[in-house]
DNA sequence: ACGTCTGTTGCACTCGCTTGCATATAGGCG
DNA sequence: CGCCTATATGCAAGCGAGTGCAACAGACGT
């Protein structure tokens, strides 16, 4: 434990000779200070390197300025991406980003969640997983604000961000039926996520309208290796599909990588594949996949612009739209 | 502003009976509390839904828990494994992870640097950029630790991580000679990255020990885009080169699908290209990218212990190699 | 019975900062 | 010149926790 030694409004005060309470006040927007100790402070705290301490600041404004990303598997192209845009507007609205990793199933979100009480954050961010309701109560209840993106379950005094996966789902389908596809699959994973069932219900449902039945695999996570596995089990059918939709971009990749290197089918003549989240990868010229892109910078936008409402008891909801994006994996556009 | 209302340590204490000490004691390892006390304090706090407030402990015990996470462009793969890792290791020390982006100039790493000194984190840890040595004094003279991963300017106090960059570079080159290639190109960013620029020289260097010219090309930042441009340049050139080393994957993903769909190369038979990083898209069937794996949890281990360690004045440095991964896109292996 | 030692407990001070309140100073006006 | 108002400043009381110190209780040895 090695001794810290900050400088504190105290140092300043003394050596700009003015009282403690001055020093406060110059950091303070919109607080009376006159322009000549504004700036006898400022020449203190220059010299002497001072830097408000947030933690007591927090501690008597009660209003930390840490705000809690509860997230798994960060390292994935989507959520990295969202968490990019969500740690880019925090900081533009003065907040700050603190990481909760929920990868390790004993480090559950409910833990995340007592860590952001525990630092008084302002408010968390739930990007994976669902908390148990006992736990988001005792948030609401503490006066922390909670936004769930894509997680579906009503929580009290909540914001949830949901896209219209439904409607997505079912436009897709409706793109393969006009590139002339007969035998329809979608690809999900085994997560069971109410976003990734959204989607997979909305194309079935678009489908069972037009009396066409899908073959529907489900298996592993939302990754590369999981549409491998999906695409194999696919392919091999003896009525083999010449569309799937595949519930995100990273299962479209390994589909319709397994799909040409290991079956030898050419995109989109034998096989349309389309994805969901719209990905960097998506757009490379060895995918060129149509996709629907999620709106991340509009979600990040919404939820802070949320957290500087003042607080409704109610929950809140916001749906937004993802866009489709034609390239090349399916015919036609 | 809404108002929390958090409860304190001594709700807790009056509701079980004893002092306030009597719960600051029960939440501190170690500390002198008899069983029975401990019992009705745990008790009384899980009733209440009692949290220690880390602010406050932070402000008495000088130690926020907090680690600064300094960091551009997190949603390129490499950048968010490593996020990943070090915010999990982290939470395994009982650190916390505060996410800074500086993807913004004008929200530079000095910036950061100042947030991070206001929360008074533990640490700092720095993967992109570089901060102004008077910031970097005041962070240790502060008592801040400070860790600088592939850096490699020298900074009091701080632990630098780095990789032997050039030794992997010369084995690249090495490779593609026993490939049997005979023009050779490295394809980088124009960053001028100590790390990149050490790749640069190193495989430059293999090859004029072996009498061979490398022709270099600079361009734009380390993404896919860049690669593109810089296999549009290299592969229009009189003497087209039949082998090119790109300073990370990402670039070579680029390279790979401009020569493959643009020029219809071969890989590896008209050209052979290898990365650096293993990023995950190295592995996928369309690249099978023969490049150098960054070790990234053992650098967030290093890092993590690292802070574990008592202070000491003198700056470390930690150099890891990069193990290479034999993959399909060069000759032989 | 007395002294000693060990283990618990509470008081009160401290960390660095914000802020309500009282006071001091300057400026405007009749 | 006196009065009122507006702005500036300092004092001191918190915010929620940790911890040295002294008081105290109980166990033990002689």
């Amino acid at each position: 434990m090695s001794r810290k030694i900050f400088v504190s409004a105290k140092d300043v005060a003394d050596r700009a000779g003015v009282s403690r309470s001055a020093v406060s006040r110059t950091f303070t927007p919109g607080a009376s200070v006159s322009e000549e100790t504004r700036r006898k402070v400022v020449e203190a705290a220059e010299a002497l390197g001072y830097h408000v301490n947030h933690l007591a600041r927090g501690l008597m404004r009660n209003e930390s300025g840490l705000v809690c990303l509860i997230v798994s598997e960060i390292d994935t192209p989507y959520r990295a991406n969202l968490i990019r845009a969500l740690s880019r507007q925090l900081q533009n609205a003065s907040k700050i980003a603190m990481l909760i990793n929920t990868d390790r199933p004993d480090k559950s979100v409910d833990d995340a969640l007592r860590l952001a009480i525990s630092y008084r954050a302002d408010a968390s961010i739930v990007l994976s997983g669902m908390p148990d309701k006992s736990i988001t109560d005792l948030c609401v209840k503490s006066g922390q604000r909670l936004v769930l993106i894509n997680r579906d379950e009503q929580r009290e005094g909540a914001l949830m961000i949901n896209l219209h996966d439904r409607e997505a789902a079912r436009r897709a389908f409706i793109a393969f039926h006009r590139a002339g596809c007969r035998r329809f699959a979608f690809a999900n994973s085994d997560a069971g996520t109410p976003s990734l069932m959204a989607r997979e219900e909305g194309f079935c449902q678009a489908a069972r309208e037009h009396g066409i039945e899908v073959v529907v695999e489900r298996f592993g996570a939302t990754r590369y290796q999981s549409g491998v596995t999906l695409a194999q089990r696919l392919l091999t059918r003896e009525a083999r599909p010449d569309a799937i939709f595949c519930a995100n971009d990273l299962l479209a990749c390994g589909v319709m990588d397994t799909a040409r290197h290991q079956f030898k089918l050419a995109i989109p003549d034998d096989l349309c594949v389309a994805g969901f989240d719209d990905i960097e990868q998506a757009s490379w010229a060895s995918y060129q996949l149509t996709t629907f892109a999620q709106p991340v910078e509009r979600i990040a936008e919404e939820a802070v612009a949320w957290l500087g409402q003042p607080m409704v008891s109610d929950n809140s909801s916001c749906k937004l739209s993802a866009e489709l994006i034609w390239r090349g994996s399916v015919r036609g556009g």
